[in-house]
DNA sequence: GAGATTGATATATCTTTCATATCGATGATC
DNA sequence: GATCATCGATATGAAAGATATATCAATCTC
């Protein structure tokens, strides 16, 4: 059962057919049937049921396929990341994060990353939630910070953090000397949102709750950074719905006032890769990640 | 680089030997030599410091070291799967589970799992969390929930429950008519506990929490199922710490007050073995069993 | 500096893998 | 329903790969 098998295996689990695998393996027909056969002695399992007008899987043969899938892909995977090694290149990770990281405890991480490791060089770029989910399977990150309510399909992940969202609203709004609104009374305001292109989930999910209470919010501006937001609705061009965080802003001229309705929450996931090599440096980066997050929950 | 080079190279890596890798091998040394110079030359990167007195892994070596365990290991646990499947033997899933299991929607998570794949047989076993754990490791089950605070190493999961421990005390208790109390007011009661042997950590946490209120509990009973805890509470036979679930049980004699000091919780934790194959039929079970953690949330 | 130990090299033998040629079974076609 | 085409299995010789024995060069020990 070594990997040459495995490949003849998964390619003919795909097509289904011993010639066309064959000259899909670069190879005459026989050599694969008598591969496929020693591959069934060796596990002591039919992988195959073939007459001589069809192949098709057994339900062992499908187990296989799947992982012999996962197998091939980690042993090539592997042997990028030993070659990467070798050749220096493995002391640096790519870190992936959205703009609203930087209140979230992000320097921190990368301050208790480099302490705990020096030698590994952190490069970071932006990059909105999509982006980074796409970078993150085209291997061009290690690690991303995106918004959303679970870890997409593909990766691993845990929950960084989580904070309800508040109202955020002009000095001289009549709600901003309440303790707590109920969302309605915002019906009739101009929202500033962030926009829906760099954070497809923020919008969605602030439009989503205006409608849950009732209304469909006014939208006049849409901007690309939350302090812009804070800003706008500082200088009385609209209220806003905000993380919390936002709070330590201490922008003169915006009030913050807490909501009614439970559970709106603005969710923070860090992620990676799943079913990649261990990586000790990412694990420790993670680890960093984990600290931080239990530190601001 | 197919398995039989990663074989070599993983014993090699641990003997640091030609000589005595080659012997364990069952193989003479020279096609050691041959096949970790083609293996260092099909990767690209040198793998040991060899003088002709001293053998050392490169940084290089020490990351195929360790992958090359994971995937020997993996390709041997599909060997096994693959063959199991085929001879039916796949259609079962193993769980354990700790008696107070039975008051956390462990019967809805085996309903919810048979209605939705009738054919896998599942057997359960009551175990110990302690004894769990090792049977994991073992494969001798396929999935556990114990008690503790984090996921075990070589385990993966998720926190599938936590409660609060609320005070149990019998009806003529001077505190049985509060609505909460401090801890310390029962420093003078007698208390009935879980069984050490039974449940390690449960018996640890509710020693520690007495301790940080400033006593050490008088232990009398020691029993081993929580409805014996409640029981000889109602029985006037001394007081208990228990959680929260455990008023459900509604058994006259015995009250229920909350505790005032905070974060004193009760922890289930759902675990399995990590980074093995994939398995569908355990796949599914999880997902009952998140699902059920979340309708308990 | 003699002897022992270690990994590398050379070469012959054996095993594995492969391609060509062919067979037997099955289903489509007329 | 006989003929033909297609498919996977089998047979066989050739090429490639893996192994064992014998040997070498370097290095350490005493």
């Amino acid at each position: 059962m070594d990997l040459r098998k495995l490949r003849y295996f998964s390619v003919l689990a795909e097509e289904k057919h011993f010639g066309r695998a064959a000259q899909r393996l670069s190879l005459s027909q026989p050599p694969l049937s008598l591969a496929i056969r020693q591959l069934e002695e060796e596990i002591g399992a039919r992988l195959f049921e073939r007459t001589s007008r069809n192949v098709s899987l057994t339900a062992a043969g499908l187990a296989l396929q799947r992982e012999a899938e996962v197998l091939l892909r980690r042993t090539e995977e592997t042997r990028l990341l030993v070659k990467a090694i070798a050749e220096g290149k493995e002391g640096r990770l790519r870190l992936g994060f959205g703009s609203s990281m930087l209140y979230r405890g992000f320097p921190k991480i990368l301050d208790a990353f480099q302490a705990a490791s020096p030698d590994i060089e952190l490069s970071v770029q932006e990059l909105n939630s999509t982006e980074q989910i796409e970078a993150l399977q085209r291997d061009e990150i290690d690690l991303g910070f995106i918004h959303g309510r679970e870890v997409p399909s593909r990766l691993e992940g845990f929950r960084y953090h989580a904070e309800p969202f508040v109202a955020c609203v002009p000095r001289d709004h009549p709600c901003a000397g309440t303790r707590s609104l109920r969302l309605s009374r915002l019906k009739d305001d101009e929202f500033v949102l962030f926009s829906r292109n760099v954070s497809p989930d923020y919008y969605q999910s602030i439009i989503a709750t205006c409608l849950s209470a009732g209304f469909s919010p006014r939208v006049r501006h849409q901007v690309r950074h939350w302090l812009s937001v804070v800003s706008f609705v500082a200088n009385g061009l609209g209220v806003a719905l905000v993380p919390s965080t936002l709070k330590a802003s201490n922008m003169a001229g915006a009030v913050f006032v807490s909501i009614r309705e439970a559970k709106i929450l603005s969710e923070t996931w860090c992620v990676w890769k799943a079913g990649g090599p261990q990586r000790p440096a990412l694990d420790t980066l993670i680890q960093a990640a984990r600290k931080q997050s239990l530190a601001m929950n």
